[in-house]
DNA sequence: TCATATATGTGGACATTGTCAACATGAGGG
DNA sequence: CCCTCATGTTGACAATGTCCACATATATGA
């Protein structure tokens, strides 16, 4: 059953696979469905099996590059050697290496349109439920006293943006840095501790 | 020299126009070669008399999005009725707005992988030219006392990032907000503030 | 003034791609 | 053992980007 069977077995998962593999060495343009098909052995349209359109296949690898995303996070919030203030921190960190390391797909994942432009309630519940790991780390913090009072959500809506942001300049070499991990941390620690000298308190949105 | 002749008279910059217009529209994938010239009314092939290819031409309309985008966050720092704080509040409402604003445009413009991979000198420049006015506006507030002393680059990028992430967290609907505005301000001072109650210098990247 | 060179626009042609429809195959249940 | 249905195949077609040879107009210089 793995090489010259009719049915392929699982065609769904290689083809996932090969497609995370062809983003990777050659972008997302670089996937096209006959590429794809000739490069797991079927023919060309049996994706179509699979998958209603290429949108669709390319939106279940992007839905599994956020549960990867998800589960590099959770990594993070889980890890006791570290108080909450730090794992805040390194979260930022963890965020923007994955965005670096995984650059084409992450394109993919946050801002490519056709992807975006259908999202279906999967897609969104993924993203989701990786950016609930830096809620949560947030919501520990506020427990413990750390952080400021401010919703959460609100808090988290302002890191995640800025891990995002940084991680895009990064990808599209806007930004040249030697030490991504330093320049995560600077930024999240600046992020974290305040940007200017004195500290007041603010009105919320 | 208006409805009928053989020539066009100015056909690169009505193809730029109508691209844009596209692209407002119905987003980058619904601009083809052959609708772009129809649209303008000349024959499918004619546009490559100025644009060597498709990328070039989404290019061109990155680097005048960029161009737009630069010349409204310099009347924010010219503005002077402001205090440098405040400028460096403000400049970050008025990004997110352009973004929010010209949502397929500043996709184009911030991430497609066409344009972003072949990123031409001139590109770069623009992107380039529209962040200065975020790091000159840091620098007077350093030199009025305001910022800390971290070295400007830096400290723009981390404002940059932050309001690109949140203007794409808009963008791509996974942050519903009523009122962007708001909520682009709430960021920008928590950034400029300081997120957590203590505050405390730290070492730079 | 007029011929000619050059810039600009046109139409035909072709390869690539996504995708549909009709057909083939084979695995599993009755 | 046969039938059904999920799965895979092949052919076909339309849309698209783009090359090439040709057409036309504008500018240049004699």
């Amino acid at each position: 059953m793995d090489s010259k069977t009719y049915h392929h077995g699982d065609l769904r998962k290689a083809l996932l696979e090969a497609a995370t593999e062809m983003i990777s060495e050659d972008g997302v343009d670089s996937v096209t469905i006959r590429a794809l098909a000739q490069r797991v052995g079927v023919s060309r349209t049996a994706p179509y099996r699979h998958f209603k359109d290429k949108d669709e296949l390319l939106t279940a690898v992007a839905i599994e590059g956020y549960e990867r995303l998800a589960a590099t996070m959770a990594d993070v919030r889980h890890d006791q050697t570290l108080d909450s203030v730090a794992r805040l921190s390194r979260m930022g960190e963890a965020y923007v290496l994955f965005a670096v390391e995984n650059a084409t797909h992450y394109r993919l994942m946050v801002i490519d349109s056709s992807v975006q432009s259908r999202s279906t309630p999967a897609f969104r519940e993924a993203a989701l439920t990786a950016r609930q790991q830096l809620v949560d780390i947030i919501k520990e913090g506020q427990q413990e006293g750390f952080v400021i009072d401010a919703p959460p959500q609100d808090i988290g809506n302002l890191l995640w943006s800025a891990s995002h942001g940084l991680a895009t300049l990064l990808i599209n070499g806007q930004m040249r840095v030697k030490n991504v991990e330093a320049t995560a941390k600077f930024m999240t620690e600046k992020m974290c501790y305040g940007l200017l000298k004195q500290d007041q308190e603010t009105a919320e949105s």
